[in-house]
DNA sequence: GCCAAAAAGTTTTTT
DNA sequence: ACTTTTTGGC
């Protein structure tokens, strides 16, 4: 049996002795296919880890021969090292990489065989959006009607289901060619011709600059490896071995990916008896992922995969790992608790040789800012009195804008944290200014790029200019840049515009060839750019406070290249390029061997894959959590439930969930009910520490008074004499802190209608909450439409205000969580909640 | 072509 | 509430 002789031998017991059965079958498992399904916190990487080393080790395969397919850098990293230490620095020789990464190397290899000139660009969502607007433009269809952002996500659609531009051209404009002007659009048909038409164009024109989007990374090499044999052959060969984790994040198109590199059609069975993949036939593939973490549908995510991996795969082996090594029993009894409530889904259930531990720790507050304010004073008294790092606190929402307040709330009680995510750093303008002029000298066809960067900073080349740009570089045939570069032929145009054009075009030249003198210095260019240009200049001499911090984040893109140019070997501009494209949120996490000292902050999707001691789950409330644009989908609400289950599985000792009675969105204050995944926990498991808000307190009394029949509106009110705190004597936040606690909250926050009767003194009830509809929270989250179950039958016709026309295809009468199913035609068929679908019957 | 003011969109989650 | 885009006057 071969063996790289620089693979650190390790006996067989090293790497599964201090394994469970289940953990070391999987390890040890010979087989083409192999399926481990991974529950939360079951030591999901070190079995993928071990599983590396037994295949080098034990089955004698070569680094070389190994490829390991993860969703993002931090997690390729945390594997690579993990593994460097279990066999040492050949670990390097492996592929071990994002899906987007491994095909970008795999496209600069051989994408010219598919028409991708080597120096290609990667058009992150921005420049896709700019290049739909320019089309938008060209074709005038209504932006308002069909937005950038609606036909990227159509696109992407496509692109994830493998569908190309040809075959919707074939479909539905089989009369439109790309690149042809003045195509009419049909203005009352079908929108599916807007979009096959729009698609190739797209498809087009990114093909003319050169440039790919993040889908097409993918879709791209699956073409390649389609149509040219050879590379595929190429791959076949050298990829024995291939393994891929978070398998339930993968959609059609990485499915796809998957089979055609390892060969599973190209012929050659797999040996049953074999010890090895071999030289040839199929590669073995392991997969390992968790049907219940699968996060990413809305991004092309497709679930099946993992469902029917093992129809997929012949001869596949399926092992679970369900003992969890991370949280206590009460963190996984309250998952399993709230993953049940999913239906259609395999039973699963996490336990642990860990004690129970503690209760989960809950708090109700007036306010989001009341609510950051109790948190900021429990993570006080966590690292005060319990000696807590700050390092080992997580505070997780559903949506970024939830961060502000949370933010705010840290800041008042100086308590130091850390954001993940957000606003990128390379998605920041001016960032993205200086990586446009770097793309620009990098691929001179890049037309996005090209005109984003013609006039800034500012050189007298506006709208006008461009446009007369554009026209000469459609008559020449050209790209952009040809337009530009001969600008002295166009007609009509003035010194004014000529001069600076030209002295453009000579600025470019030149930072072109410095950039060409420089190519292994990416950092040096970066500055000469910076300079030549005058964007630095042009920041400097500003007034704007802003401005000062934007020079900042510009010299640190220059410590970015020179720290990329340090760490690689063979830095290439188009390389550092690369690395700022393909870059995610959960990327600027630190090391967890090392202590920040800081609080994390974060959205639940940055979270997967993490974990903490301690966790906060903020906004639990319906519409924030789940989001109120997942609420009436059964199928999105059942996301929403494995994102909370996601969250609740990251805690390992103690979990704090909290809500906010009154949430600012939008810039106005809408009340909040209780999130329906609150009462999926057992009641046993929680120690609510305050149970209603002040106003819910004072409107159930109210209400309790008035009438009896509230009940079946949730049980939120059964314990309200014994909460611990009684309206209006909250610990935190008195009334006046109401609009004033933060910096950037006017009174108006507050302002409509609410607090101002409140402030007139005890009548607040009696205009709020009328009594023909006492329990109906004045939001915009109606909890009941009163539709009626039996008035649906198959066949009927409905209008939903999102969706449109469509026909009942089925209804399901379940009491107050009856379901149907509606055909919505192009938009698709959508299982609805009827009690808050928005829809209304024909 | 530029700037200030007004209007409109934004808040799902991301490689 | 905040940011981006559009508009209108210079």
């Amino acid at each position: 049996m071969q063996q790289d002789p620089d693979v650190i031998a390790r006996p067989p017991e090293a790497l599964i002795g201090d394994l469970n059965p289940q953990q070391a079958e999987a390890v040890q498992y010979r087989g083409p296919a192999l399926l481990i399904g991974a529950g939360a916190g079951s030591g999901k990487t070190r079995v993928l880890t071990r599983r590396i080393a037994w295949i080098l080790t034990q089955f004698g395969a070569w680094p070389s021969q190994v490829l390991a397919i993860t969703f993002t850098n931090k997690a390729a990293a945390e594997m690579r090292e993990r593994l460097e230490s279990l066999i040492g620095p050949v670990a390097s020789r492996m592929w071990v990489s994002t899906f987007h990464s491994a095909c970008v190397r795999i496209l600069r290899r051989d994408g010219e065989r598919i028409g991708l000139k080597s120096g290609f660009t990667i058009y992150d969502t921005a420049d896709c959006e700019r290049l739909i607007k320019l089309i938008a433009n060209d074709f005038n269809f209504d932006v308002k009607r069909y937005t950038p952002r609606s036909i990227l996500a159509r696109i992407s659609d496509y692109k994830n289901n493998l569908t190309s531009a040809r075959e919707m051209l074939a479909q539905y404009a089989p009369d439109f060619k790309p690149g042809q002007r003045g195509y009419r659009v049909g203005r009352i048909g079908n929108p599916e011709e807007l979009y096959a038409v729009v698609y190739a164009e797209y498809q087009h024109r990114l093909a003319a600059a050169n440039a790919v989007d993040f889908d097409d990374l993918i879709v791209r090499t699956v073409e390649l490896l389609r149509a040219c044999p050879d590379v595929a052959e190429y791959y076949h060969r050298k990829f024995r071995y291939i393994l891929v984790d978070e398998y339930q994040d993968t959609n059609h198109a990485q499915y796809v990916l998957i089979r055609e590199l390892a060969g599973v059609d190209a012929g050659g069975h797999a040996d049953m008896g074999a010890v090895g993949a071999g030289r040839v036939g199929p590669a073995w593939i392991t997969v390992v992922g968790d049907s219940d973490q699968s996060i990413y549908a809305f991004r092309g995510a497709d679930i099946r995969n993992i469902q029917d991996f093992e129809q997929d795969f012949p001869n596949a082996k399926t092992i679970m790992l369900e003992q969890n090594y991370r949280s206590t029993q009460t963190i996984l009894d309250a998952a399993n608790a709230v993953i049940a409530h999913n239906e259609g889904r395999k039973p699963k259930r996490l336990w642990t040789a860990a004690g129970a531990g503690e209760q989960i720790t809950a708090y109700a507050a007036d306010t989001a800012q009341l609510e950051a304010h109790w948190i900021a004073a429990q993570i006080k008294r966590l690292h005060t009195d319990d000696g807590v790092r700050y390092s080992d606190i997580a505070v997780m929402y559903r949506a970024n804008a939830q961060s502000r307040s949370l933010e705010e709330g840290l800041i008042q009680a100086r308590v130091p944290y850390q954001l993940i995510g957000g606003t990128k750093f390379y998605e920041r303008r001016e960032v993205k200014d200086a990586l446009a002029y770097l793309q620009a000298i990098v691929n001179p066809a890049d037309d996005i790029n090209m005109r984003r960067i013609l006039n800034v900073p500012k050189r007298g080349l506006g709208a006008r200019a461009e446009s007369q740009v554009t026209l000469h570089a459609q008559q020449i045939g050209g790209t952009f840049w040809d337009g530009v570069a001969h600008a002295d032929q166009i007609e009509g145009m003035t010194a004014r515009t000529l001069n600076p054009l030209m002295r453009f075009a000579q600025m470019m030249q030149e930072l072109r060839e410095f950039a060409q003198e420089h190519d292994a210095k990416p950092s040096q260019i970066v500055a000469e750019v910076l300079e030549r240009s005058g964007l630095l200049e042009e920041l400097k001499k500003s007034q704007d406070p802003q401005d000062q911090s934007r020079v900042e984040n510009l010299s640190q893109l220059q410590s970015v290249a020179a720290e990329y140019e340090q760490n690689t070997p063979d830095a290439t501009l188009a390389g550092f390029l690369e690395t700022t494209a393909l870059v995610a949120d959960s990327d600027q996490l630190p090391d967890e061997s090392q202590d920040s000292g800081k609080v994390t902050l974060m959205t639940l999707h940055t979270a997967k894959g993490l974990e903490y001691p301690i966790v906060f789950l903020t906004g639990m409330e319906q519409g924030t959590f789940p989001h109120a644009r997942a609420m009436e989908d059964t199928s999105e609400l059942s996301e929403e439930r494995r994102l909370a289950y996601v969250g609740i599985t990251r805690a390992k000792r103690h979990l704090f969930v909290t809500r906010a009675a009154v949430r600012a969105q939008w810039g106005r204050s809408a009340e909040m009910m209780p999130s329906q995944f609150l009462d999926e926990i057992p009641a046993d498991l929680i120690d609510w520490k305050r149970k209603e808000a002040g106003m819910e307190r004072m409107r159930s009394g109210w209400r309790a008074n008035a009438s009896h029949d509230f009940g079946a509106h949730g049980g939120w009110n059964d314990d309200e004499f014994d909460a611990p705190s009684s309206f209006g004597g909250s610990s935190y936040g008195s009334r006046s802190s109401y609009g004033s606690g933060s910096s950037y909250g006017s009174r108006s926050t507050y302002g409509s209608g609410v607090r101002g009767s409140a402030a007139h003194a005890g009548k607040v009830t009696t205009r709020r909450a009328p009594v023909r509809q006492p329990a109906q929270p004045a939001s915009s989250l109606k909890t009941d439409n009163h539709l009626r179950i039996e008035d649906f039958a198959v066949g009927d016709k409905v209008t939903h205000d999102k969706f449109g026309l469509g026909t009942v295809v089925d209804a399901q009468d379940k009491g107050r969580n009856s379901v149907i199913t509606v055909d919505f035609g192009s938009s698709g068929v959508k299982r609805l909640m009827l009690r808050v679908a928005p829809i209304e019957k024909l």
